[in-house]
DNA sequence: TGTACATCAGTGAACGCGCGTTCACTGATGTAC
DNA sequence: TGTACATCAGTGAACGCGCGTTCACTGATGTAC
């Protein structure tokens, strides 16, 4: 916990929200480099500022005010890169693709602000998070949809979702928490992970329900996998 | 956090690792009701045993000695429940969908355990975990082995065994930190995300290198999948 | 141009709390003679 | 059968620490007259 050079100079006369801003930089800061929510102290914040700690409290009313309003920065800041990463494909499909892989690039980068977004317990209350996670989950419902309307992904966009915001989440949350593993190259993890999810899901979906019962004839499943198979890559043909 | 009814009656003589099975017992519970680390203090779980906080220095010598017992005890408890439920399986393939339900389930009856097991930052020393979390992870890694052994799936299987840890690990995830989302029906998502992952895998890893390439071909992808379909479906009408 | 005054942006000292850990101790239990 | 004593299983009180939060305050900045 470093302490800020000098005494910071005291705003003037209308730009008291400047500190807002400085603090919450330092919140930003001080998890980045801790990455939990507890070691992030009122105290610790405005030392960092260069400032008494009761000046927090002219700007965030509590604590968890000040965690809330940082992770709303983290969660806006996630979506930016995952729609600006889906912008960059030609395609429905491939702009999922894209924006998984930012997803986990973005988690990779700002391990500890992933941590405290997606890892530590949400309470009921944080209406906040709620709100501007929900737009990061819309916008992937939204990517999804554009794929089932374009036939390369079949079923209900919001289930879909689930299922490949579960593979990306999956790996990066391995990787935040568990740096000392033995993991193998992590990007070419992260493109198969993606990939794995994407096309398990294509070929999932369109699988005879039949097929996906426990008690199935194996060589009903057979055909039913090769079938899903043919009809992706048609799809593939018609679209490319 | 609730005290113990009475006293703890004394041990008699030799008998001092009773102590230690009951703070171990305590601890566990401790944390099932309140899910983190944090919030289970020496005193805490003194207090429920019902004996005096210095006592717990009888049997751990810190604090952290005595969450890596627990962690242990949890691993242990979560590698024999994927154990037990690959056995009732007939197949290999199934003996690993069996155990990825299990993995998920597990994580959703003792989702504070879960938190701390998977999702705590790892720090760099707790050896005991590594150790114990590696017999989970090998296990999977030879319930893959048999899979490649027999031709459904196809691949390195340390490889393998992350893209589905992180699949099963993803969801089991998500339902923990985010209780309060709007989840739909949880058992049949796992469903979803067991086989999505475990078919995605297998499609994937059988799929022509060159079709995995950003700037593919569309038709060559297409070929690629409907060729990879076709091989999957011929093993396992081989297989059934 | 000068001055009284309201407002704004902070500060210093203190509060009570729960925590991990240590230390010198106590008193029951078993054992040697 | 009786007694001195070592050992074992614990205890009570205290330590120093960092935390979130509150309260009465200060002193610079701008404004009204």
């Amino acid at each position: 916990v470093t302490v800020a050079a000098g005494r910071r100079a005291r705003a003037r006369r209308g730009e008291g929200e400047r500190l807002r801003e400085e603090v919450l930089g330092a919140a930003r800061e001080l998890l980045a480099e801790t990455g939990s929510e507890e070691a992030v102290s009122i105290r610790a914040v405005a030392a960092r500022v260069g400032v008494s700690t009761p000046s927090i409290y002219l700007h965030f009313p509590d604590k968890q005010a000040l965690i809330d309003a940082v992770c709303e920065q983290v969660f806006a800041a996630l979506d930016q890169r995952m729609e600006a990463a889906a912008a960059e494909a030609d395609s429905p499909f491939e702009a999922l693709r894209r924006s998984g892989m930012a997803y986990i690039q973005f988690g990779i980068e700002n391990p500890e602000h992933y941590r405290i977004v997606f890892l530590a317990r949400s309470e009921q209350d944080r209406s906040a998070d709620r709100q501007v996670a929900s737009d990061v989950f819309q916008h992937l419902v939204a990517r999804i949809q554009a794929c089932v309307d374009v036939g390369i992904l079949v079923g209900e966009p919001f289930v879909l979702g689930m299922t490949l915001w579960a593979g990306a989440h999956g790996l990066t949350s391995l990787l935040v928490t568990k740096p000392h593993w033995p993991w193998p190259d992590v990007s070419e993890l992260a493109d198969r992970v993606v990939r794995t999810s994407g096309l398990g899901l294509a070929l999932y979906s369109r699988l005879d329900p039949v097929a996906s019962q426990p008690d199935a004839d194996p060589d009903e499943v057979a055909d039913a996998v090769q079938e899903a198979g043919r009809a992706m890559a048609e799809t593939l043909r018609r679209l490319g």
